[in-house]
DNA sequence: TGACATAAATCAAACGATTGTTTTATAATT
DNA sequence: AATTATAAAACAATCGTTTGATTTATGTCA
């Protein structure tokens, strides 16, 4: 039976790995760090990686359970994705267009989400080593594909969720274009206002092209 | 001296390995693909890429002069970057605006660069390996500034330039919501004309919600 | 309570495989 | 014959992983 107190200090050198992991991944890709420099910064012995998640692959796949762990817990608190949009009426399916997205944008800038995780996630993404079909997004387009009163498989919803997810991503996946531009190190709660606002009148342009009431 | 048969050989070949080697770093990233696995793909051997570039980090700045080299031939042909902004009228400044973004639009999904050549130097910047400041980029963020009437380090301006930015580059870096969803292999004249009016639509909102006339 | 046994957590060292690079030898063109 | 392009093999260094030994906290029995 594992002991208290060394089960604890197991538990925190486990969590340091886990943030050190990300931040490297995030900084220099899957490939481009070894597990010594990981577990250098983790302030770890490199058997800990083999002794907790089998392999690098593992903490990998770790670090990948971990996020959908948190998002799945933060739309759990903060949204209701059973709602069917068909049942909605034009004006309230927009209004919850409006929510989910700002809660996007809260979730990736607000801290419920490290910056890290969410750089070496998109980064993976465009590796395709993973796909990124998380129930956010599969609600978001369906709920775009009912505005828009089109198919969900539509090459117009398909461009029109790439070009609204790009504007919540972007300031996180062009850091050189942002954040070092900026000479900050992390966003503020005016960037994310910035960011939402500027969702939002793309949203409004969009809905009036289509001539959609708002 | 340089024979002539066998140099045309050579430089074939050095061609072969800078289009697999492009292909496969923007597919799995710089340490995600090793120089045996390129010349396999190129048909090379794997000494050539010492004999050519001197080093695998050789070959991957080989590619980025061939980037540049590129870039910069497209905007001698078809854009004039000499212009300075401020001599224009505001509604010429807008105009040129949308011209700069069309180039850019046409010079990613055009064949003028490869797509994996944009993926790849898009994942480098990310990685901070490099820093992505084209002539164009550079040129944008002035004019943008220009015509918003702000300078332009103004955090507003560089956000914009990377909202904007982001709608032209998101399917190209976005293919798990993009090219694959659309059950396609490459982006289509009909792909460029949505993007091109996408960023319009937007830049239009932009410039009705500072109230400048269009 | 104190000595011992047990099991878990951590360490340093070494493993074979693979990395980028270099060397040496061969083939081909002028 | 001379030079250049290609091939195969070997290089040291680094990779992820495993091993065996050591430290540490807990439970048990005298």
């Amino acid at each position: 039976m594992p002991t208290k107190v060394r089960s604890d200090e197991k538990e925190k050198s486990k969590q340091r790995i886990l943030k050190s992991a990300t931040k490297l991944f995030a900084q220099k890709g899957f490939d481009g760090v070894g597990i010594r420099e990981i577990c250098k910064d983790a302030d770890a012995n490199i058997c800990m990686i083999s002794y907790f998640w089998g392999s690098k692959e593992g903490l990998y796949q770790g670090i990948l359970d971990d996020l959908i762990q948190r998002q799945t817990e933060y739309v759990k608190t903060f949204l209701n994705l059973e709602i069917e949009p068909e049942t909605l009426s034009k004006k309230e399916q927009i209004n919850l267009l409006y929510t989910v997205l700002d809660n996007a944008v809260e979730m990736l800038y607000g801290g419920f989400i490290s910056s890290d995780l969410m750089k070496f996630l998109l980064q993976e993404q465009q590796h395709q080593r993973i796909e990124l079909n998380s129930p956010m997004l599969v609600y978001l387009r369906k709920l775009i594909s009912t505005i828009f009163d089109k198919d969900v498989c539509d090459k117009d919803i398909i461009f029109k969720l790439v070009f609204i997810m790009s504007q919540i991503n972007s300031p996180l996946v062009l850091p050189a274009f942002s954040l070092k531009q900026l000479n900050q190190k992390e966003f503020s709660e005016q960037d994310k206002e910035i960011i939402k606002t500027n969702v939002k009148l793309y949203l409004q342009a969009l809905l009036k092209q289509e001539g959609i009431d708002v």
